[in-house]
DNA sequence: TATATGAAAGAAAGCGCTTTACATTTTCTT
DNA sequence: AAGAAAATGTAAAGCGCTTTCTTTCATATA
């Protein structure tokens, strides 16, 4: 069996409190305390998280909600929260959410039961309900890459508006007219897609709705999209995919036709995954401070589980366009 | 506060035993049961799932570590876990090791605490003195992509051997001599390795460490030693890397010194992530029937955890050589 | 009708830890 | 050296649940 309090306290000749004191580094006098230290490595004692929690104590342990772990953004954004966490003592448990209230929902209960200390939600969470439920009853909450205008909570994302605007630019600078977008089912490409409609009117271009295209969120369905973009009679020259995932089936579906990137279309993309570097052309797009905005979500987190901020607060960082070779002069202008 | 087994007792008007009862499907009168029920529903209670574990009931949490979220194969294998360990009612608690021992057994060691019911370990795990540790106390226990011949545990793996057979036939078959590796600290490049050899043989060519170089696990230093194998005054017609995160960076390193993929030089890779779609010309690469592996290795651990099997088994499936553009004729042949 | 039988409900102990309130020892004053 | 103050240690209750052991009670049996 594994040994417990008891068997710590019998071996070092004190009382369980005293074993819980020197667990917890509390006043206790120095000879117990060696005592007790002995016994525990000698019975390679570790405490019960379980049962220390049992009794209030946090668990040290963060739910991380994300749409889905096979975006290599998303991956990343998991990588640098747990590393953050990790660092900061925390444990992360994960649930992919599919985009999907109803999974939001059970997987926030789940780990409530479990009685984890706070929630990072990354990506689009959908399910307002329980979002303003955990805030009703306190949890602590951080949205990660997404913000709740109505809701009071903690959030850090990058300025999705600035990249789309800056993407659209960039096209429209090259010369590019009709520009296609391909989006998600997301707040973060509602936003990117904001800012696209503002650099066309900025530049006095006119707009079409028909050129913005949403996808569910596989691939199959992204390059059927791409393609059907393609196949009109009147296609866009460019196209900007609100991600990188998005991109490539850009790419895919370009390369299917023979069109040559960037000669017969400009693609960009978002994100700056590993991803963007693979094509060929490289691929233009926007890196975002993944590594900055996670640890600061965790950190923020933190925070508020252990009771030193009461205040909620927005951070938002910038994006950074990146210019590769997967955008050029608009082939109407050469 | 978080309604407790008391309240609802009290709202039902019967035993907190009564209470146990129905949460725990026992039998219990149909009247009680009824009270209780609706007595639940009204105080939205939800058991703690701590204070049930505290008395010997298994959490339903499984410890799931892994190299690094970062490689696309690696997240999709965590994906795939994850769906099949929700769908069987359990969840995950990932820890990035980054094939580092020390912090393989630091979680471990967590975890445990945290009274979780078993562990996955994917990709590489080092520290066989904490495995062992592990089988000795009877921890349930599965390895994923890997094995240890040595020991006796469940296992779910691809056949690396094959798979580096048949990449090495398909590079002989092409006319390649000098055929490169760029591989990673792991047993399965090991054993990947071992096959390429073994395919050399078979065809009757000459072996030649010096063709074999082993890379970190950083995306630059593949990059770097990708270029020292292409700047050799005799280099290799063809590269077989270990991964497909490696393959990328000899694409890098290719496309910096103008080479033509296939035409100057052929690459294959081995994952087929989304990365070997992406690349143009898109990537030879072998594929990993990664959902039936994930599941399985979720099936033997659940079973283990449940008591439902007492024998270790190892699982062995087949990969899939998936031929694309990036490998062709060699030119010397031409 | 009296008794045996089994189902249903409850009392209470225990899981491993924290914490409060109190008892004991040590240390410091004067 | 006596008494007060500070430091140290302990007993015991409680966290929310499971489980064993009884008790209670309705039903079947003779």
């Amino acid at each position: 069996m594994k040994p417990t309090i008891y068997d710590v306290a019998r071996e070092a000749g004190v009382s369980i409190a005293t074993v819980s004191k020197v667990i917890n580094n509390q006043q206790v006098g120095k000879k117990s305390k060696e005592k007790v230290l002995k016994a525990m490595k000698e019975l390679n004692y570790k405490p019960s998280i379980l049962a220390s929690a049992l009794t209030g104590k946090p668990t040290s342990t963060i739910g991380f909600l994300l749409p889905d772990l096979a975006n290599p953004f998303v991956a990343e954004v998991a990588r640098r929260v747990e590393d953050r966490a990790h660092e900061r003592g925390y444990n992360l448990v994960i649930c992919s959410t599919d985009f999907n209230p109803e999974k939001e929902a059970l997987y926030i209960s789940l780990l409530r039961q479990k009685s984890v200390d706070g929630f990072i939600l990354a990506g689009s969470f959908k399910n307002v309900e329980v979002l303003r439920e955990l805030l009703e009853e306190h949890i602590p909450v951080v949205l990660l890459t997404e913000f709740y205008p109505s809701l009071s909570v903690n959030s850090v994302k990058v300025d999705d508006f600035i990249g789309g605007y800056e993407v659209a630019s960039h096209l429209i600078s090259l010369g590019h007219q009709k520009i296609a977008v391909i989006a998600e089912e997301a707040n973060s490409s509602r936003e990117r897609i904001r800012g696209y409609k503002q650099a066309l009117r900025d530049h006095g271009l006119d707009m079409d709705d028909e050129m913005i295209v949403t996808s569910d969120s596989s691939t199959e369905d992204a390059e059927r999209l791409a393609g059907e973009l393609l196949d009109r009679s009147d296609p866009p020259t460019a196209i900007f995919a609100c991600n990188d995932l998005l991109a490539i089936s850009v790419f895919l579906a370009a390369r299917e036709r023979k069109l040559s990137i960037p000669d017969d279309l400009s693609v960009a993309g978002y994100d700056n995954t590993l991803l963007s570097r693979s094509t060929d052309p490289p691929l233009t797009t926007v890196a975002q401070p993944i590594q900055e905005m996670c640890s600061q979500a965790v950190d923020f987190l933190i925070e508020e589980i252990e009771g030193k901020s009461k205040i909620k607060q927005r951070i938002v960082m910038s994006p950074q366009l990146m210019i590769r070779k997967s955008t050029g002069v608009c082939r109407l202008e050469k």
